[in-house]
RNA sequence: UGAGGCGUCGUCUAACGGCAGGACCGCGGACUUUGGAUCCGCCGAUGAAGGUUCGAAUCCUUCCGCCUCAACCA
């Protein structure tokens, strides 16, 4: 069961890039850092997957830590859902920690900021910090105490942590750059006071560390090497770097990466929204079955595996995406499909006599809690008798094209038991069918029974079944994106917890236990609620529907999301050379690099071509000045490719090199030697190499996979080493294959 | 509009300059004592334009669209 495949996503391979490189001593820790203010939800299941899922992977460790940097909003009550939560999901953890565990290192670093100059102690209310921040397109401005000695800060900290001041009245704040264009770099707040009582530290800090200056030294302190997060982290990541930096060294040194957050359909996942919900009671609480808490799906019956496959089926990117709800319950089906029992319910009673079944006579038919696979054991007995309940649904007085139920005259087997014919509807003082008659035919059970076609119904014995409370539970919302919604109260499903009061069961069902799943037939999944069962007496929570492919009523318009509208493409068409040659001109660092490159003797327009395409690429953001290749190196490599010394497949190899490396281009191109070949014979030696290594892809191309010839020609161009010119090469490929 | 990030079948996600792959959904068929399951098949995508390259989803440029950031929350 437990995940066996390394799972494959980018945060993976990242990792395995650091482990092939030696990074981190082999180390590999994530953790998974919940605030205990709240119930954990699908959205965190995602998280808990993936930061267990790739420690378990890479033979690393994974924490639970809370992150307790907020004694007003966080409780013990929530430490322990959240661990049982886990728990369940996940499985144990290396380490159990919390952040308040590290507050007094965390003041000591901070003691170290101040000292150095790096942090200052703001005595200025909140709303003048906040004013003072400055926007998006404006910089900030800075405190009148952004200077003050480091001694009167450290005093004032000092002063801070044994209780001196007010909430509120000064604050730790580092000093960075008030017109940083990351807003959270202008001098971010580091600890505020807050004479609150903390669960854990009880009274003994009145100062609290903000969550960006908490976070890294957190991971620091545990030794976390891949400190995994959402999306919305991403600006915040130059803070975490900025914290770590200045308070190093560190072995390991954490590093921060960033994923898409999970956002599911019909249902919502905010915190605040959720909290609403159970506030305002519209749900039962946190862990009604309706709730995409993890308590919540718990006690809908959803189980640790089909969470597990639901993630892996959704995997994990950057992308911002929804969800398709359908995929949770396709994952819900595949795993409660081997795991529940079937057995046999009807919600919505219609009484069905069979005349010529002896009236009194019960008869206890053995029927296997797994039809499909009987090797699996296990049966129990299941009267069979001549009053008979089978559902509503089952029955039309008009059946439709492609009806397989009952309707009159029409017959249909009874689930693991006899065929029925309906010979007669007994009807109400409404017109309306309160019950049937009909006929059983005796021969149709057994395995010598004739195979005829039709459809099977599922049905109890009217005086042997047993009532039961039974919840039918279906999407929380009516609407795909509640978030969208001015009011995400209105799009509230009103039918998301229906009862089915006349529901009766099989009498085996009584002896279920709490917690037990089964498959009503024809029905759904359904699990014997943990709280509200009571011995002899299960209450059934419906799970999951089974996928119907006959009631769905032909796509309803508002279910389905419209096709994206692709904007018409612009009308001028932007000449694409104009606004590269504008590059060239604008940035100075750019144009200086080429000058100096023309200057040692390149053609201009081959200079910029390959600065452009290839080493703007190549230098991926490194300012070009900061390269091992100056600018008259890059000239004297351009001058080397146009006077054909090298193929330019050879050129990017080469370029890379002295990107990476520095050199003389002359020098390193002999040494790699990647000196241009035009020894036709050579080259079609190097294209007989390569293709006698690609036997299976050749003979898929001679069988007419003509798309092949671009494999088959990277493979003898790889073969030549990029030395040999692509259509020679090209040419003598195609002779070869004839 | 400052900074950062993201655009691949309806949905989610692969492809790391060389065969646009898989899954969900949908559709069709086989089988069926569950209109379930199972099996088989089909449908269907690189936001746009230009450039570099023998070859571009991938590299470069511009444009378009979406998301995040201006709590003494995390």
């Amino acid at each position: 069961m437990p995940s066996s495949a390394r799972p494959s996503n980018f945060l993976a391979d990242i990792i395995a890039a650091d482990l092939a490189a030696g990074r981190n001593g082999g180390r590999v820790v994530t953790r998974f850092p919940p605030e205990p203010n709240g119930f954990l939800h699908v959205g965190h299941a995602k998280s808990i997957l993936l930061n267990f899922g790739l420690a378990r992977a890479f033979g690393g460790k994974v924490h639970l830590r809370f992150d307790d940097t907020n004694p007003t909003t966080e409780e013990v009550e929530y430490v322990e859902s959240i661990q049982a939560d886990v728990r369940w999901l996940a499985g144990d953890w290396a380490r159990l920690t919390y952040a308040s565990d590290f507050f007094e290192d965390m003041y000591r670093c901070a003691e170290r900021l101040v000292s150095e100059g790096k942090a200052y102690v703001d005595s200025q209310p909140q709303e003048v910090i906040r004013e003072q921040r400055g926007s998006f397109d404006r910089p900030g401005t800075a405190s009148p105490f952004r200077d003050r000695p480091a001694a009167e800060s450290l005093d004032l900290f000092r002063r801070m942590r044994a209780g001196e001041f007010a909430d509120g009245a000064c604050v730790l704040r580092a000093r960075i750059d008030m017109a940083h264009p990351n807003v959270i770099m202008r001098d971010p707040l580091l600890y505020r006071i807050r004479h609150a009582h903390h669960h854990r530290t009880g009274d003994r800090w009145c100062i609290y560390p903000m969550y960006d200056y908490a976070h890294p030294l957190e991971d620091a302190f545990e030794g976390v090497t891949h400190s995994i997060c959402t999306l919305e982290f991403e600006s915040n990541r130059e803070l975490y770097d900025w914290v770590l930096d200045a308070l190093g060294p560190w072995d390991p040194r954490p590093r921060q990466y960033e994923f898409a957050r999970l956002a599911l359909g019909y249902t919502v996942l905010s915190k605040r929204k959720l909290l609403q919900l159970v506030g305002e009671k519209r749900v039962s609480g946190w862990d009604d079955p309706r709730m995409p808490t993890l308590a919540g799906l718990r006690r809908r019956g959803v189980t640790p595996e089909a969470l597990r496959d639901f993630a892996d089926l959704i995997g994990v990117a950057k992308n911002n995406s929804l969800v398709d709800i359908g995929k949770l319950e396709f994952a819900l089906r595949a795993d409660l499909e081997g795991r529940a029992p079937r057995a046999l319910a009807v919600l919505r009673p219609l009484p069905l006599e069979l005349t010529n079944w002896p009236a009194g006579r019960v008869e206890e038919l053995t029927l296997p809690w797994w039809p499909g696979e009987p090797e699996r054991g296990g049966s129990r007995p299941v009267p069979f008798g001549r009053d008979l309940l089978i559902e509503r649904e089952d029955f039309a007085e008009e059946p439709p094209p492609g009806w397989r139920r009952l309707a009159p005259g029409r017959e249909v087997r009874l689930a693991g038991a006899y065929r029925v014919r309906c010979d007669e509807v007994v009807r109400g003082p409404g017109g309306e069918p309160v019950a049937l008659r009909g006929t059983v035919d005796l021969a149709s059970l057994g395995p010598d029974a004739e195979k005829r076609g039709g459809g099977t119904v599922h049905w109890v014995h009217a005086g042997r079944s047993l009532p039961a409370e039974v919840r039918l539970y279906d999407r929380l919302f009516a609407v795909e994106q509640p978030d969208a919604e001015a009011d995400f109260l209105q799009a509230l499903n009103p039918g998301s917890l229906q009862r089915a009061p006349g529901a009766r069961m099989e009498p085996a069902l009584a002896a279920a236990a709490p917690g037990s799943r089964y498959q009503f037939l024809r029905l759904g999944y359904f699990f014997a609620d943990p709280v509200d069962s009571r011995p002899g007496s299960p209450a059934w929570n419906r799970t999951i529907t089974l996928k119907d492919t006959w009631a769905r009523p032909a796509a309803p318009p508002g279910l389905r999301r419209e096709p994206r509208a692709r904007p018409a493409p612009p009308a001028g068409p932007a000449s694409a050379g104009r606004s590269q040659a504008d590059l060239l001109a604008t940035d100075p660092a750019v144009s200086a690099y080429l000058q100096e490159a023309v200057a040692a003797g390149a053609a201009e327009p081959s200079a910029s071509r390959w600065l452009v395409n290839e080493l703007l690429g190549l230098a991926r953001g490194t300012p070009l000045p900061a390269l091992p290749l100056s600018g008259a190196g890059f000239g004297r490599f351009v001058s080397l490719v146009d006077a054909g010394k090298v193929t330019s497949a050879g050129a990017k190899t080469l370029l890379a090199d002295l990107v990476a490396g520095g050199g003389e281009p002359a020098a390193r191109l002999a040494a790699l030697g990647l000196a241009r070949v035009d020894d036709r014979a050579a080259v079609a030696a190097a294209v007989a190499r390569a293709l006698a290594a690609q036997g299976p892809q050749v003979e898929r191309y001679r069988a007419g996979e003509k798309k092949l010839l671009g494999v088959l020609l990277g493979a003898a161009m790889r073969e030549t080493g990029g030395t040999a010119d692509a259509a020679v090469v090209r040419q003598a490929l195609l002779e070869q294959l004839g």
